[in-house]
DNA sequence: GAAAGTAGTTTCCTTTTGGATACTATGTAT
DNA sequence: ATACATAGTATCCAAAAGGAAACTACTTTC
């Protein structure tokens, strides 16, 4: 009877994946949220600072993290000139919208650790 | 003046971009948004359901995925004793506690391409 | 008995992602 | 002049992720 009969058909759903794939294409990869939530810990970090709190990051994809998330607008990028040149990295006024996404994850997460302690 | 020191290293930070990268291993991949997505709208769809709905996703990816949800009881998978076998897939009551997040997600994903529209 | 529907698995291949290492370029302090 | 700090880039490589197509196995319908 029912046949290519599709519930994300409707132009709501259609909506939502493309949305849901939007925001995971600028936010995937290992990095991001790790970067973004040290950013609004503490504003104002640079280059070096962050090769330092972001545990196990390395040159290479600190570097190509950052780039996305600045095309991207979520994070400022301001080159001052100081004598050894420093680069400030700050998330933008943007990149907080992101905030209550990024603590529902680790929310999330804390209590997935719990429950899999309970369960075993 | 100040070397190595680092704000990522309070235990409440720590604890945090640890259970970020619990949420993201768990939820990582192409896929798993829009397979909960869907099952979220109609729950008990079978796996020739779920192919249709979810966009372009083929078989092996579909199983694999399917397979790892059940791992982590997001999703459930009830064989039916009908006459041609099926497979009732469904989220679960612990799968949907990520329900706020998908939302927040899917919703920052209309925002921003919205915001997009008006930059350009 | 051939086709089509159920639910997958297997194999092979390409693309993407990420990491280690070395290097550039500039400036400061010793 | 040597060492270390700034901020990256470039290169090479390994591993992971993902896709296409073919195949299994069972049942029902035409």
């Amino acid at each position: 009877m029912k046949k290519k009969a599709e519930i994300n058909n409707t132009p709501i759903c259609q909506v939502r994946m493309q949305a849901i794939s939007d925001a995971m294409s600028i936010l995937s990869g290992k990095w991001k949220f790790h970067i973004l939530g040290t950013l609004m810990e503490g504003s104002k970090l640079g280059f070096m600072d962050l090769l330092r709190e972001v545990d196990g990051i390395g040159t290479k994809m600190l570097s190509k993290e950052l780039r996305d998330l600045e095309i991207n607008h979520l994070v400022s990028r301001t080159v001052m000139d100081t004598k050894p040149i420093t680069v400030e990295y700050a998330i933008t006024e943007y990149g907080k919208t992101l905030a209550p996404i990024i603590d529902g994850l680790a929310n999330w997460g804390i209590a997935y650790r719990k429950s899999i302690l309970n369960t075993k």
